[in-house]
DNA sequence: GCCAACGTTGGC
DNA sequence: GCCAACGTTGGC
């Protein structure tokens, strides 16, 4: 079992989004690294921490689990979204993606700034330096350490 | 809205 | 295969 993080803008999809719906594709990522991740080492009920990005307070807001195995992303092959990919093909989709259930919404938001001042967290792919990932990799010692803050 | 940091694209 | 130009992410 694996531990990820995955960034959403709360304006467009948040944890509570993610309540109402309780399942959702995660369309839209166009990044290859994060692509991989979730094409090759994610797995049916490994555990997901809910990042708010690009807002007033960054930060964990809830808990996931990875819903289904990876397959093409749809938004790719539609002309009206705006992850459409012209060059992409049904025959060789250049875009994965997986299902994502809800699990929980924290009691709070434990917040990026939060998360920088644990020694423990030093670590962390979050908190490395210019990192743009959307889909990430959590160490199990850190998402049991993060789950004794809330 | 700014801008640092990074990823991608495409000419050569 | 290099690298400049461009686009995007996301914190602030």
């Amino acid at each position: 079992m694996k531990y990820w993080l995955m960034k959403s803008e709360p304006d467009t999809f948040s944890i509570d989004d993610l309540k109402r719906k309780k399942r959702e594709a995660w369309d839209g990522v166009r990044n290859y690294q994060a692509r991989n991740f979730m094409r090759d080492d994610m797995r049916v009920g490994d555990g997901v921490f809910f990042y708010h990005s690009n807002c007033a307070e960054p930060g964990i807001a809830g808990l996931a689990e990875v819903a289904s195995d990876a397959y093409p992303d749809p938004s790719q092959f539609d002309p009206k979204s705006k992850y459409f990919d012209a060059a992409s093909s049904r025959d060789n989709p250049r875009w994965m993606l997986v299902d994502v259930k809800f699990v929980n919404k924290l009691k709070r938001v434990i917040t990026l700034d939060e998360l920088k001042n644990h020694p423990k967290l030093e670590g962390m792919t979050l908190l490395r330096k210019g990192n743009r990932l959307s889909v990430m990799p959590v160490d199990a010692a850190e998402w049991k350490y993060i789950l004794t803050l809330e």
